[in-house]
DNA sequence: TATGAATGAGTGTTCATTCAT
DNA sequence: TATGAATGAACACTCATTCAT
């Protein structure tokens, strides 16, 4: 029973993702939703408290599922470039292999209303949190130079997530992952990354300068 | 200010940022917008063709505005530390000067109805033309290396973008132009930016009167 | 243009109480007023902002103009029977001849809803403080004992009320205003009414006595 | 008010009593009902047809206990005077020591569904023919003069209801019993009731015990 | 040009009822 | 009998747009 119960929620929160990518959320109705869910329009609300609701919930579960996963391949990572390159793969192929989502993500979530900006912001927030604390690791490492951490958060994740709508808007035919080296190689610059090979103690100093040149 | 002296176009667009940025674009109704401007409703119709067209006329109105402001700041730059910088101050301190534009242009206009998005796209692209019309001049010019204009001109825009979304929801106390600085460090580490006062010393006067000339 | 807003205003008044007679307040469509009325569903709203104040709207006009008219005929009565007998025979003829008024007075009107109630109790009250006065008046002229004035309220008021249910109801085909005078009879007999012939002094003391004994 | 060994048909009934009390009919969900009752939502349909059969049984399973209570009281009472003194006191001290089930009588039960009227008219017919019994009685016995028994019928129940009704309403901070000695004088007014004290010094005891056999 | 009363299509939500278990 | 998840018909209300003045 419990399990059918998660079966229509979710199946309600897919249709939700495909439904609102097409239409928008405003245009598109609950019946429609309800309708690619295969259940009645009723059963809605036995899930969910209103439209609204659907919309807060699919992003709250669809952006904890994100966060969880990029949390788990950054703690696999040994260097700062290897957690930017995690984060950009990470946001960008999943954003990829999920069009409807990123659409509601990108264009139907950026809604005024007051009570979807305060849901969203929670996971939103742990985003952020998450990119900051890259960064942190990065500065205490001796990685990066002392940057406005704030202002850093905001290149990276904007960035990210500016290639997404751009993507999402087909302005451009690209693939986003295509995307994953040029825009790791800006990071790199704009925090002007140390590469820690040094760590591992295999690379001479001369190498470095040779990096850093290379970089400048 | 006047209200009796001024068209009454232009105060149905002010009207409508206001009212916009206070309730969102589809709980905003025509109604408000008529009172706030001081007209009757149907008189909104004789200078719109829909709800949906004021949007429109409204961000092509203002963001043709912006980009006019930027262009003109744009030609009286020498380099492209300068242009870099026109750009980032511009884009923050208008945002900040106008809070309601703001909020339309950061969370509004993210719609994906179609005829939108269409008629967003034409400034829109406008803008990114001219983020990219000065990385191409710097590398142009050698003061960046050779990076993917398009990814680039991501950067930049989502930086800008995402500093001015979250200054608007508030997620942080700090004012926009505060942020002028950092983000210019960031984006001259991401371009690789050739510092050119050096090149100043290298280029004769004429050489340069004649980039200036180009660029104007 | 405000004679044709009280135009619709009534006709929409006149076509809620032909409505909501036949199908009761609950089952009764905003859009079935709406069409008797001939205007828009949306029309509705122009002048009454909900259902449910179409109902309250509904009652305190037409039981204000009934009072007025009470009010009215009670002062060119110079005796507390002629009272009684305005009230009565108003009562059941104005009902009679109105009979969805009744329905909806008699039946839809005895809402638990709190507002409904709220808004029925002033002109309701009214009604009651009318019927007290003339009691009071009859204690205070002598011509009715000294009566628990509250009790004979409910008495007259029930009673009236009732038989005009009884025969909204249809469970006896009499007509209401058959009813005036036995009905007076009882209040005549409930309240020791003490006709007033000795007033005109006319009437020999032995007449009165007669009297009193035919109502003992 | 041991939940479990109660019938739940009665407790059904019970729980609709309170819930119908609180919210109206109209706004009185089943599930609220079925909360209260301590069973499923869909347990109430294996006792009852629909959600207005509850109502309808509700009102005649206890309309039914009310006039086998008064016809037994009423059974051993010798008068006319005990007679009415038996209805006011049972009307009213049933209604008082059964609030929720007053407000359901009172306001409820008016409805214009046909359906509803219809069930409801047989209990209530029944009673009406108990007053009329009584009114009729006292004719026979002399000691009411010929009235129109119909419209005292009226007078009686419209009297006592309206006194309910505005008990239940809290018009008036006064107990319901406290209105049984007034209202009994205005009824024994009304219908010029001769008191049968010296009566029963008229009759012998054999005589008083035939009529009180007929009564039975 | 300007008005604003009138329109009526469109939709989120409720809740009595059913039925598989 | 008993359950309660699922159903889906039904409806009040909103608001962009029109048009007679």
């Amino acid at each position: 029973m419990s399990l059918q119960r998660e079966g229509k929620y979710e199946r309600i929160l897919d249709a939700a993702i495909t439904a609102i990518a097409e239409s928008g959320f405003y245009h598109c109705q609950v019946s429609k939703i309800a309708r690619l869910a295969g259940v009645a329009d009723g059963t809605i609300y036995l899930y969910f408290k209103s439209k609204e609701d659907i919309l807060i919930q699919l992003f709250q579960s669809r952006m904890g599922d994100f966060i969880a996963v990029i949390r788990n391949k950054l703690a696999q990572c040994g260097t700062t470039e290897e957690r930017l390159r995690t984060i950009v793969e990470t946001h960008f192929s999943n954003m990829e292999h999920n069009r409807s989502l990123a659409i509601v993500t990108q264009l139907e979530l950026r809604q005024p209303n007051l009570s979807i900006r305060r849901a969203i912001n929670g996971p939103l927030l742990d985003y952020f949190k998450l990119i900051e604390e890259v960064i942190l690791l990065g500065i205490e490492h001796g990685e990066i130079p002392n940057v406005d951490i704030w202002v850093a958060r905001q290149m990276i994740f904007g960035s990210l997530d500016e290639a997404t709508t751009d993507w999402v808007l087909a302005r451009h035919p690209r693939t986003l992952v295509s995307g994953v080296e040029p825009m790791l190689a800006l990071f790199e610059g704009a925090l002007r990354l140390r590469k820690t090979e040094e760590k591992r103690q295999l690379i001479p100093d001369e190498k470095r300068e040779e990096d850093e040149n290379a970089n400048s």
